[in-house]
RNA sequence: UCCCCAGUAGCUCAGUUGGUUAGAGCGGCGGACUGUUAAUCCGUAGGUCGUUGGUUCAAGUCCAACCUGGGGAGCCA
């Protein structure tokens, strides 16, 4: 007989067939006639309820079916007898695949913090929060290529080791097999890294987007998905040291184009989750509300399903910067001198002033443009007003930036200019001008990182809670 | 990195103005129970009070430093 998985015997399965399951036990209970084991594969976040016949079954066997535990279950599907189910399984013989000692396993049938299964985010697949969480980052993964394949991009994959640490998105972590203990030094005393496996000093990637634009200036578009890596000494529930970033790059468009697109993709992504993960997005709902009861009644949230389909019904709002400061300017925390830091133009919005936008002012998302060029990066386009970039950052409910994009500038003199204005060596970055003397031409692109995408959709707080092992720092143990 | 909060049983927490032998619920284990839904009922074991140092006759409790975790901020995606 064929192992059969539990969402298809749930789904299709007959009543009167005989079918194997196997999977690992989430609770055992019963009396002493019979037992009821709620069996968990992974395949959806119900059980299939196995009923155990207790005089038919060797009790040294029983006793070693414990939480955690992995089993092979054959028997008779049958409507349930009891409410809760449709369907349950009469065990005619059960194998222990593996045991779990309930004194040692540390997941316990009964509701665990997430900062406990935080720590032990090697089992913490095992709830139901967190299966929901990850069969829910596969769907987007592969939503994400789906949507991208249907428009004719394609999956390029940029370099995860570089050698340019021009792009000044943040820290970067060396890479080098140097001896760190006694690594040969220049003349000047510094580390020698022409000596270094590459012969110059590399790091891992903070962006693929450089390597994105040759791409796009070929292929005209493109989009990358991959690991990108951040240094920085960030401790919050947004950031991560080791996250997954989507990076789309296109040849012809202008930021119009680009927003439009940033706007059609997040919008696909989350119609995907609806359509494909509603089980999973109904138990992170009702687990969310659960929670919410303990907060007082101005601090709850929309329900999570509700959320998800209000951004697809609505326009995202497009605001050039400098109206957005004008509304910060005349609204009411500003003027009763509840925001912490200024407005002014040309200074940089920050979280209280994003939020208020969106979570207060609009109430929707809100993709702001046309930010003064000193506090974007050196490839913007540059407006007429000589003020302002091409740059949009599109900003969510609850979780800010999660898009940040721009026109990029595709005008070699005025890019070399600014580069020298911000003083980035231009010699060194002689491949990405070479796009800019040879063909050049209007092209876009953003970035979205992919987990607060997926923050936004599973509707968790805290970005380590939706990759499956969070590199944060002080924190690589799995 | 900065600000705030926390660290006591496997988990979630209580522990009074510093004072005898540190508690509860859940989980585990043993038992009871005719179909349970994170079952219920009875019983039971389980503790280096984050670490180091200090104050004191006496520290889980007060002080300092450090470590770890959480929330917020900055940096950003």
């Amino acid at each position: 007989m064929a192992r059969l998985k539990i969402k298809e015997i749930l789904k299709n399965g007959e009543t009167g067939s005989e079918v194997v399951a196997k999977g690992w036990v989430r609770t055992k209970r019963g009396s002493k006639n019979v037992n009821f084991i709620a069996l968990n594969d992974g395949s959806t976040i119900h059980n299939l309820q196995v009923v155990v016949d207790v005089a038919s079954f060797d009790e040294e066997l029983l006793h070693k079916i414990t939480t955690g535990a992995a089993i092979a279950v054959s028997g008779e599907l049958v409507e349930s007898a009891g409410s809760g189910q449709s369907v349950e399984l009469n065990a005619k013989s059960i194998d222990l695949l593996g045991a779990a000692d309930p004194e040692k396993y540390p997941i316990q049938p009964k509701k665990h913090s997430l900062e406990f299964l935080r720590e032990n985010a090697h089992l913490r697949f095992r709830t139901n929060t967190f299966s929901a969480v990850f069969r829910i980052r596969h769907a987007m993964a592969f939503a994400i290529h789906k949507y991208f394949n249907e428009k004719g991009f394609n999956y390029l994959h940029t370099p995860i080791v570089t050698a340019s640490d021009a792009e000044g998105a943040g820290q970067m972590f060396r890479v080098s097999t140097l001896d760190p203990k006694n690594p040969p030094l220049t003349e000047e005393g510094e580390v020698d890294y022409s000596q270094d496996f590459f012969g110059r000093a590399t790091n891992l990637t903070v962006s693929g987007q450089l390597e994105g634009e040759l791409g796009a200036l070929a292929l005209g578009e493109i989009y990358t998905f991959g690991p990108t890596f951040r240094a920085e000494n960030s401790n919050t529930t947004r950031h991560l040291a080791e996250f997954w970033m989507i990076e789309p790059e296109m040849a012809f468009y202008d930021l119009k184009d680009n927003m439009d697109l940033a706007e059609e993709f997040l919008k696909y992504c989350i119609q995907y989750a609806l359509d494909n993960c509603m089980d999973d997005l109904k138990f992170l709902a009702d687990r969310l509300k659960q929670e919410e009861k303990n907060k007082p009644q101005d601090q709850r949230s929309m329900d999570l399903i509700e959320k998800l389909e209000f951004v697809l019904k609505n326009d995202f709002i497009r605001l050039p910067y400098t109206e957005a400061i004008d509304v910060l300017k005349n609204s009411k925390p500003y003027k009763k001198k509840k925001f912490q830091f200024p407005v002014d133009w040309g200074v940089d919005l920050q979280s209280e002033h994003e939020r208020y936008l969106v979570e207060k002012h609009f109430k929707c998302p809100v993709i702001l443009t046309d930010y003064p060029k000193d506090i974007k990066a050196f490839y913007m386009k540059q407006n007429d007003d000589g003020k302002t970039v091409g740059a949009m950052d599109v900003l969510f409910p609850g979780i800010g930036e999660i898009i940040g994009g721009s026109q990029r500038e595709e005008d070699l003199e005025k890019l070399t200019t600014r580069m020298e204005e911000m003083d980035i060596p231009a010699e060194e970055m002689w491949w990405y001008l070479d796009t800019r003397r040879f063909g050049s031409v209007v092209h876009s692109g953003f970035g979205l990182g992919f987990e607060r995408l997926m923050l936004f959709v599973t509707g968790m707080g805290n970005i380590r809670d939706v990759i499956a092992f969070p590199r944060a720092p002080k924190n690589a143990e799995f």
